[in-house]
DNA sequence: GTCTATACCAGGATAGAC
DNA sequence: GTCTATCCTGGTATAGAC
């Protein structure tokens, strides 16, 4: 890994725990193991790694997007005829691994704990942030919901509603056990139970 | 309202915005109006000015829990069987005075938003914030749901779960609606729905 | 590309006059 | 209880040697 790679992931480390502000440059440095002056040999200012970051979270998501078959503008609906004969226990698992990505992925959770910090500041990162976490994820289950409903899977009437009902759950759960203290164990197994009280609701 | 007073009404709008670190003695000293040096008759260090936030919030929850009926480990019960025949308009404007305390409180609201943004950085706030937007709010509701599932009021089976799926939107709403430009009204609107799908779920 | 040295400013906090 | 003046530390950033 590059210094400047290096760089970029102990800023990381170091945004999401004690917030953009609370780390300063000799920080980032101090955990790179180089001296902060040699840091602006490869960024002009501690706003430019920051700016980085957000930028290197954009293209993986891109990535994830077809890695996981997950939000993709394009082949919603193809997603949604795919996942139409999904059992629940696949939907459990699903749900795992989204989970599990988005509070350990070694960028994503970083990231996420990041946006969470620094959204009130900016109105900007605040955008992003909403728009990841909450419009795309919910207008992106809302189309499977209502694809699933379509095919009759599910029973539900108001395919937005119903989207809320299984993302919020899985939102909460990830700030809950966002503390590196708690156990993400107690946290799946949360997570499992709300998963199939949901499909035993909205089960024909 | 005291110059003592005033500080912390000031400080908490900066520490809810920019963060403990992104607010400086000065900040806070010239909102109040006066220069950062009389601030230390006042408070002796600008910890000091935190932790009297985070006591007074604990002062002003305990009046809260009786001014709207809402958790008090005492007279849970109680409130359970009061709220065994709740109808669904009177649930979705329960909701909507809950949603809309933590959301706008003049001092509700900004002390979320500054625990949300201090978790990361200090497991002792990391427990607080948790302990009450979490575990107390779940534990309060699974008590509520249990007692009107036994009294007939709704069908579930699981009280915990249907807690959750019932707080989890509330929590999630929240956090959308937390930017200053996003329009509360949305957020209401939002929160009807969902309240009113979680009835039509669970209803007998 | 890393180092030392340095400039410059802002932050937290204290002393002492009024 | 507020002010001015001051101290010290630490933060961002640059210059220049190696």
């Amino acid at each position: 890994m590059s210094t400047k790679e290096r760089i970029v992931e102990e800023a990381l480390t170091l945004f999401s725990s004690r917030g953009y502000q609370g780390t300063s440059v000799k920080n980032i440095a101090e955990a790179v193991g180089i001296k902060d002056s040699s840091l602006y040999k490869h960024f002009k200012s501690k706003k430019e790694i920051f700016e980085t970051i957000v930028e290197e979270m954009a293209r993986r998501m891109e990535a994830m997007s077809h890695t996981f078959g997950l939000p993709d503008d394009t082949s919603m609906e193809e997603a949604a005829i795919a996942y139409g004969g999904i059992t629940e226990n696949e939907l459990v698992e699903l749900s795992k691994k989204v989970f599990l990505f988005y509070l350990q992925d070694p960028f994503a959770g970083r990231f996420r704990r990041m946006l969470t910090i620094e959204q009130y500041r900016d109105q900007e990162i605040a955008a992003v942030y909403r728009k990841i976490y909450m419009e795309d994820s919910i207008r992106y289950q809302t189309v499977l919901f209502g694809e699933m409903i379509r095919q009759g899977v599910f029973s539900g009437t108001d395919a937005r509603a119903m989207a809320v009902n299984f993302y919020a759950p899985i939102f909460f759960l990830l700030n809950k056990y966002d503390g590196g203290d708690s156990d993400v164990e107690d946290g799946l197994e949360e997570l499992e139970r709300q998963v199939r009280e949901f499909v035993r609701i909205y089960q024909k």
